[in-house]
DNA sequence: TAGTGGTCTAGACCACCGA
DNA sequence: CGGTGGTCTAGACCACTAC
């Protein structure tokens, strides 16, 4: 058993449930517990910890709030395995013909090492010389290129995906990173706005140069709430389509 | 003191938590407890429904996370005044040369009763045949017009609006619903594509027909869940922005 | 100083789940 | 059946806000 208040990083002024939430986090963060995994009981905990039930419920439930447990009734409470879903599904219009079911597929169509660049680079908190493994991956629907994503990883850290075989990037990015790194991608923020396709772009979309293309800037963050991945992907703006809900 | 065990429309295996944000809840559509008002204390309310504290701390919390409520330490918990702020700023890129001031305005530009129309009736629950009230909007920054809205709200109940003078409109629209109608927008959906500008669109928004534009379709629902307008608006697609976070 | 929401405790019983 | 999370109670003290 070790106190709440035996916790170093901690500040005292703090309430007991958010300094729960932190050393919970950073079990998790350590890989001390794992996506997927069950943690202890919640009456266990409290007594590791020397606090009451309630409290650490409390302090279980805000990190259930903030997506990184997960709840389930009469078995336990889990790590949760993030799933960003996939792109395609949420930004762009896939209805087939009649209903038909669509198969998405995607398809590694580049890869090099090269400098961030500007706009990676602040993205990933580099500067603009500092070598990234750049990805070029086209995403098809019904065999039609719907969106090409360039891709921008840091490089020591993301080296030994340089020699992983083209086909491995045939599935979700985000398990690969998990899979062949232990890298864990628990959020992403993006920017949608619109242009025009230059003609590297049109080539790969089958469209013509100039035709309105959706551009969206997307960086991942992992567990520790560092930037992982910067990505800018192209698709043609009429199949675009974007659902909010606000308040 | 009245149980919560009287409340009729409440299934009684739910949790009593649950059945108490409903009663609170009906109470703020009621119109019992107005916007920006103050709720009773949370221990007044847990001695009048017959609870304990917790317990009705636990609902209050509830409506809080949907965003009716708002608590505010040491002072009570308010109606939650609805902001869904400015779809200029949420939207749009508007920064200022050398981060001048903006100033945006707005201004009605056409208004008519007619059918809602395929689109609208479907967003309001209507037919196409049943008669709405349109209005034409333009807003404007720095004199540039940014963004023209067509609005369609029910008839019977927002009749009172065929009459009110043009110069109302110059403010947000939305708190002028609650003052000259008493009616209250707790939620929108918002819908974002893109395509071309119309000829009536282009001559609005001072760009060319055929440009590129974002099309923003929306939704807005009432404190009770109903729909109470649905709007379509059409911005230039290259000052077009829009900020997600996932998870 | 009085009243509010914020935190915390220590218990109780229930509903669900898997073996 | 035993273990898990889900609900509920009845208290206590603290921190903030207004007067």
């Amino acid at each position: 058993m070790h106190a709440v208040s035996d916790s170093v990083g901690s500040d005292q002024r703090l309430p007991i449930y958010q300094r729960l939430k932190d050393a919970l986090a950073e079990r998790i963060q350590d890989g001390a517990w794992k996506p997927g995994e069950a943690i202890p009981a919640e009456s266990e905990l409290a007594s590791e910890f020397g606090v009451a039930l309630g409290t650490m419920r409390k302090a279980i439930e805000g990190l259930v709030q903030q997506g990184l447990l997960e709840r389930r009734q009469g078995r336990g409470t889990y790590v949760r395995r993030a799933d960003l879903g996939n792109t395609l599904f949420r930004f762009f219009r896939l209805t087939g013909k009649g209903g038909k079911a669509l198969a998405p597929t995607q398809r590694l169509v580049g890869r090099r090492t090269g400098p961030a660049g500007r706009d990676a680079a602040q993205a990933l908190g580099l500067t603009a010389d500092d070598p990234v493994l750049w990805l070029d991956r086209l995403r098809l629907v019904d065999g039609q290129p719907l969106v090409i994503d360039r891709i921008a990883v840091p490089l020591p850290r993301f080296a030994p995906l340089a020699s992983v075989p083209a086909e491995k990037f045939e599935g979700l990015l985000y398990p690969l990173y998990e899979r062949e790194l232990g890298v864990t991608v628990a959020r992403a923020a993006d920017r949608i706005s619109f242009g025009r396709a230059t003609a590297a772009v049109a080539r790969s979309l089958a469209i013509a140069a100039g035709d309105p293309v959706v551009v969206i800037d997307r960086t991942a963050f992992g567990l520790d709430g560092g930037p992982l991945e910067w990505r800018r992907s192209h698709g043609p703006a009429d199949r675009f389509s974007y659902d909010v809900d606000i308040r």
